[in-house]
DNA sequence: CACCGAGTACACAGGTCTGTGTAATGGCTG
DNA sequence: CAGCCATTACACAGACCTGTGTACTCGGTG
């Protein structure tokens, strides 16, 4: 049986279209371009995925289990630590000419309350980073723990969104010093890396403009 | 001549093209969609518009002239007051039905790098937004009054992207609470309304779900 | 060898989209 | 009245989209 082979083009096609998808935007990548790029016919695309929605819920959900590149940095002990290494994991991928925001906020946005499992995928991710900072604040003691990760994961996400639109990292390390300020508040005690000066920084992707 | 009739139809086009563009997703709505409903026919949409982009630009341009309904309340008073009520506003706005995130966002979301002008468009709005943050904090004496209001965007928009995939009006007073923080920590004399205990709230738009 | 399953090539149905072309209508103003 | 102008009704081009049908190839396994 070929069953390696099988699942080999399944992930290809998934790696394709994540790619796509993500890069352009679900409603502007076809079936026929996804085929196209990998170099199979649009019916062995058919055969793995049994319609476009099928696919775009495939994508989020890998999306879902393989979280962003580098994000997780083993290297990072403390929780603390990990907290505020999130935000620099951030700032890196904002750099990155690839990042173009939240794919589940994306998909939500384009596609709207026309597909719900989309949403449904999409929440739940949502809700799974936020109780990553839950779990850590825990372990730091901090009292209403509940609270505090739902504003750090407001920080995140407002400087993806922020970053989407304006091309700066920059956004990042501004949610890095505000969650620092939240952190500290809250009893935590965070090194004195904090408020690092104005390191400037302004290195951008995009060429001229 | 029939001016005031022209502009008035222009208005009309640009009225319903924001309702439909925004609730639906601007790819999602074609100009048929949106002639049908006025109950013009598509070749007077033409000749208002040369084209579906420049609709698009319209639309993002009335928002950004016309900004959200109930948003600068004119009842807040002092500098620390707007600031506040901004997020007031916000979490009335996602308790709306017809609240589906930022149209700025969502549009440089669909759309990409597509369209040049969507993107400057976007870009214009969230830096307006900065600055009247940043206005009303150097008003208050802030020192890093940039610093400040750029952490002050991110919570808004980071409150928005929540809301706009959990439906769920308490990201704006999560981030209300984190605003308060930011701002004590600058030496800003917030009231005591602050962190107002634990009010559940919770009403909901979706029925059931 | 014979078979099967995965993939290919390709056409096609049926729908949607943007944008245009054309002839007719109807109201307002000179 | 005559003319103009916005608008209408409607067809259409040309592109793209999703999804299917069909006949074929080819490599590995019984």
């Amino acid at each position: 049986m070929a069953a390696g082979t099988k699942t080999d083009m399944k992930e290809r096609i998934l790696e394709t279209a994540d790619r796509l998808f993500y890069l352009q935007g679900i409603r502007a990548i076809g079936v026929d371009t996804i085929a196209a790029e990998i170099g199979i016919s649009k019916r062995t695309l058919y055969n793995h995925f049994p319609s476009k929605d099928a696919l775009i819920t495939a994508y989020l959900e890998r999306r879902f289990v393989r979280p962003p590149p580098s994000e997780p940095r083993p290297s990072a002990r403390t929780a603390v630590e990990q907290i505020l290494a999130t935000f620099d994991s951030l700032e890196r991928r904002f750099a990155s000419r690839d990042f173009r925001g939240c794919p589940f906020v994306n998909a939500v946005a384009e596609l709207g309350e026309e597909d719900r499992a989309v949403k449904r995928i999409a929440k739940a991710f949502k809700e799974s980073r936020r109780l990553w900072f839950r779990d850590r604040l825990t372990a730091l003691g901090v009292t209403d723990a509940d609270a505090l990760a739902t504003q750090l994961v407001l920080l995140v996400d407002g400087s993806i969104a922020q970053d989407l639109v304006r091309d700066d990292p920059a956004m990042a390390r501004a949610a890095k010093e505000a969650a620092t300020v939240l952190l500290r508040n809250a009893g935590v005690d965070v090194g004195d890396d904090a408020a690092p000066g104005k390191t400037p920084l302004k290195s951008k992707k995009r060429s001229p403009e």
